[in-house]
DNA sequence: CGTCGCTTTGATCTAAATCAAGTTGAGTGG
DNA sequence: CCACTCAACTTGATTTAGATCAAAGCGACG
């Protein structure tokens, strides 16, 4: 799977065309292009960008895996996440449309990174960038800055992990995701309870019973299980903690 | 106590000279000035370093407050947490002697720190290191390179908190403080048994019960609940998950 | 319109939290 | 130098939040 995947990744970035066109059902589009650190690197720097998809549960890059690229979601949702040798599995972050990952410091990928359904990314050297930053300081800053990004949420995350309960968690998750994907006030979440289950702590009854609770409660709506409207964020944001 | 502070440092700051005198208990010394971040960049961009003392259980910054300094212990020990508001505490680091800490890209401090043991610490402003960022290329790349530091860790801490046990999280503690502040195989803990617990994400008692377990085998000897030396880290390892 | 993966809900279990005493030992003052 | 004190630590008893085990619903897709 990862030997595949890289090499499917090489022919593309040696034939520049590119493979883009399945879009999802939750697939937004990316933000303005003000708001898009890849946009502002390379029109700093004049770096290449190639896109490529990713199927449904598909694996981008493997955790340890040297890290070639520096990825960034136009469509779809991403997953990063650590496993266990017994598999249990802690998910870092989600990656949504706009959203950079796989950026690393060092040499190799911390987390792996799997397609939560069909994505389109848009990619560059991770040398390239490197070199980049080496001459161009704001290229230099806006590297720290993604990183700094990453950190904040890795330290709250902790947070939530450490100390909060599963009700908190999950309002904490609602109020994230409201922030990040709802358009005209609702959600539609990409991915499965049991992802949100590993990015929680949680298992994915206790996510589901949360969700029942809040549901019974009117705090939310549904219209299907992953279709999801917020009816009192006041009401959940003094249930975050 | 946080304008106290302040005020002090200020004092500190225009009257050059520095305060340092108490060597603690647990106190090591600085290691070499080639592991020194901020030799490195001192010795690059001629920034003023000063020296400031806090006091067992002193605060050195709380939690949203102006990110002024950038701060590196030279004695001592520091804890960085996050509090709930109803008094949860997750600690986030610890951060030992030759570690730098406080260090943010936004303005403000997203953790509180606080003195565990009476600790000295050598200061720089951060409005400086950011100048001199934006002139040198390989001080940007420093920066980067502490706060990626940051967040490998949380990264892995985020796996400790959600996935693994009460005994897997205390064996990584232990292997985490063996690696970074054992002498001749014996490591004095300057922390206490609530602060393990805040930082793994469990209650201090559960902490303890899991200690005397490893005890009981075999695994550790104490010399005081504090002194403890690892008698078979491979065994510690196999429990780490 | 049937099937299979996802989700919900219920019953039971358990790891860790909480509550509750003792014990220890480092620091203090006599 | 010793003894006293109090915070820190250990250990035991009990509770509980969330996990695990188990069965239905449901709904999207072929």
């Amino acid at each position: 799977m990862y030997h595949i995947a890289i090499r499917r990744k090489e022919m593309v970035m040696l034939n520049q065309p590119v493979t883009h066109s399945v879009v999802t059902p939750t697939a937004t589009v990316l933000p303005s292009p003000a708001a898009n650190p890849f946009a502002e690197i390379t029109g700093h720097a004049g770096l290449i960008a190639s896109e490529f998809s990713y199927k449904k549960d598909e694996e981008i890059y493997g955790e340890d895996e040297p890290a070639e690229y520096v990825y960034q979601v136009i469509s779809g949702a991403v997953r990063s996440y650590k496993l266990l040798s017994d598999g249990r599995r802690q998910i870092g972050a989600f990656h949504l449309p706009g959203d950079v990952f796989g950026l690393e410091f060092g040499s190799s990928h911390r987390l792996a990174a799997e397609a939560i359904i069909d994505t389109n990314v848009r990619l560059v050297k991770r040398r390239s960038l490197e070199q980049a930053a080496s001459v161009d300081v704001a290229v230099a800053r806006k590297l720290w800055t993604m990183t700094a990004g990453d950190l904040r949420h890795a330290e709250d995350h902790m947070l939530l992990l450490g100390r909060k309960t599963a009700m908190e968690r999950v309002a904490t998750f609602l109020l994230e995701m409201d922030r990040r994907l709802a358009v005209a006030g609702m959600m539609a979440l990409p991915m499965c309870r049991r992802d949100i289950g590993d990015y929680l702590g949680l298992t994915l009854e206790t996510v589901s019973r949360a969700l029942s609770q809040l549901h019974s409660q009117g705090v939310l709506g549904f219209s299907g299980a992953r279709q999801i409207v917020l009816r009192n964020r006041q009401r959940l944001r003094s249930m975050d903690a």
